[in-house]
DNA sequence: GAATTTAGATACCGATCGGTATCTTTGTGC
DNA sequence: GCACAAAGATACCGATCGGTATCTAAATTC
């Protein structure tokens, strides 16, 4: 019945999906404590504060969403159809997420930016995975003739991450996908673009 | 001494950037009290509660930002340029910006998209009006000769706003304006496209 | 299977939250 | 200049915040 694996695992999954819906700041520890069922004797044994709660909760966070980002990139066998995966991958988080609350590197960075810096630095650390997921993709489409040799990676990564994100915020809020929709196809136009 | 509309006014202004930067649940009155040199009782005469306090804030805060807009967007005398000029307000406010904590649409956007449904609303009506303003720049450009006249109007502003807002993300968190710089460059090229 | 360690529950701490009732002070109308 | 109304200060409310000391119960060790 007792498994302390389980009990983090349990608190990391419910803090988590709090932080993304509600905020860091905004989420109680109480909450936490109504979600996971566990009282705050068991959740500080674990964690040494709320914090290292955020901290530990976040890299959760990321980690379900790299691994999701990172089967549907490798289902695709071409630069092209890798970086369209991502374009699809992002519009999910609006309708059907695999963890609700929309996009947790945007809702964290917003969060942190100006407060915060354990939060802050962490975000920074994941936005540059990100960056560097895509601009692998490029490299690797440019090494087997998929996309144009002379392009500029980051740039293109950069365009891709900005205008994803900018949309997740729109479409989040008007609660309709018809925004996300819109930069895809814009974006897919860009991929296009530098395909051979 | 005594001037209500000035209190008012002062609570407005404080409580506002206070919101932008920290967060509207994560600023209390407290802190308004503090910033502003007033009690709660001033605060509470003012307003009835803080949720109402909170939407008048963020309708402070985006007068602010789209009276600046409005003005640089009228010194430019055609429609080319005065896109452009919303390209170089939005990199604003990653350095120097106007209001301190970025931009409100985005954070309220962020903050309010799941829960909030007070400042959901308003932002949603913020958001419309940005569009809105787009749009009414393309069609007087198409009217005028300056822009292609049969662009898609709403697409365009769509893809502006969202890379500039996902860039804005981007470089508030890395604190350096590199990535909306490069967001620019690409919307000015997209601008670019749709002259004559 | 008794002793020991460890996971988790309980009960509490001072500080702060949003909000209000009441009092004092300031400006205004006559 | 006096009465009155409005602006703002003070002092308080119950609820909740993050955090901790202590206790019980379950698993592990020998």
């Amino acid at each position: 019945m007792r498994n302390p694996t389980e009990t983090k695992e349990a608190i990391l999954h419910h803090a988590g999906s709090l932080f993304n819906i509600q905020g860091y700041k905004a989420t109680s520890i109480s909450h936490i404590t109504d979600a996971t069922g566990f009282t705050k004797g068991a959740i500080y044994r674990h964690f040494s504060n709320k914090e290292k709660l955020e901290e530990q909760a976040l890299v959760y966070l990321m980690g379900i969403m790299f691994e999701k980002l990172r089967i549907q990139i490798k289902e695709q066998n071409n630069a092209g159809e890798k970086l369209r995966s991502i374009l699809y991958f992002f519009e999910s988080y609006v309708s059907k997420s695999p963890i609700k609350g929309g996009c947790p590197l945007l809702n964290v960075a917003i969060e942190a930016d100006d407060n915060s810096p354990h939060l802050r630095k962490k975000a920074n650390t994941i936005l540059a995975i990100l960056k560097e997921s895509v601009v692998t993709i490029m490299s690797n489409g440019i090494r087997f003739g998929q996309l144009k040799k002379d392009i500029d990676k980051e740039y293109y990564a950069t365009i891709l991450i900005a205008s994803l994100e900018g949309a997740i915020m729109m479409s989040k809020l008007s609660k309709s996908n018809h925004d996300i929709r819109t930069v895809i196809k814009h974006l897919e136009g860009v991929i296009s673009g530098i395909e051979i």
